[in-house]
DNA sequence: GTGTATGCAAAGCCTTTGCAGCATG
DNA sequence: CATGCTGCAAAGGCTTTGCATACAC
């Protein structure tokens, strides 16, 4: 299980390593499937069967705050979180909602950020792919639908 | 006022031209803000002093699925609507959730849709770039914090 | 006249928060 | 052993929805 130092990133907003905090983070970086809190609930609770969902909302907000994960506010009302922070895009299926994880790079990588944009100086961006995951492609073709 | 056809898009989902259908989608083109449901609410009430919040989400989404408008679920928890449809990219602003636009098209545009990435069927993506407004820009030059 | 859209208000859903007690460093 | 964190439950904020009525076609 990855450990939680209070000095892993300067400006670190928690102070205690407690269980449920690395439970929450190894479980979630033991997942491609970018779940969404109410999710890693059910999923953690079967290592910590007392802890709290609104545990695990403060949780996973501080710790996409030290940049351990990410939140991703794509794909309906939900958030999702993802155990990878490294720079990535994601694909959303607009037909089941799946969010995959691709490993090209956001935008123009030729580029670098900060730059000018339209008046606004930019940090970075966000990508969110759109389409059919692999699954909804074949039901699909086999119903004709497209 | 841009008027409404039931037949404008293959598929419409309404079958009426109400007035209040036609003052909302009136009012968010006439904007370059991304006004929020509740932005818009306000703007449209003073047209239409009887609407309800009710009806201008049931529009805002009617207007949505037919491409006439588009839902911004980017920055925050609130949605917020773009009253131009055609491709183009957003600016969020860091420190004031401020939304801008940005001609410059999504991603990579020497490549088209629909491809293959990662197993799926790509249709196309959504870009979010973030940074600072100008005003909020010239505000933190004069505070030396960045 | 028929059936869709509206206004109103209540309900739904996700997320945040207050508080008293617990456990970490 | 001080105080940050938890569990619990209630509250909050945005959005959706049920219902009777109004109105577009």
């Amino acid at each position: 299980m990855a450990v939680l130092r209070k000095d892993a990133i300067a400006g670190a907003k928690f102070q205690r390593n407690t269980r449920q905090r690395q439970v929450i983070l190894d479980e979630l970086r033991g997942l491609t499937s970018h779940p969404t809190a109410a999710d890693l609930y059910k999923i953690v609770r079967q290592r910590l069967p007392r802890i709290s969902l609104g545990t695990v909302y403060r949780n996973l907000e501080l710790l996409a705050q030290m940049n351990l994960v990410r939140k991703l506010k794509i794909s309906g009302s939900e958030a999702r979180y993802d155990g990878n922070p490294t720079p990535h895009s994601h694909v959303r299926c607009i037909r089941c909602d799946r969010v995959g994880d691709l490993e090209e790079v956001a935008y123009d990588p030729g580029r670098s950020f900060p730059r000018e944009m339209g008046g606004y100086t930019v940090f970075g961006c966000l990508v969110e792919f759109f389409g059919l995951c692999p699954a909804c492609r074949k039901k699909s073709e086999r119903k004709g639908t497209r």
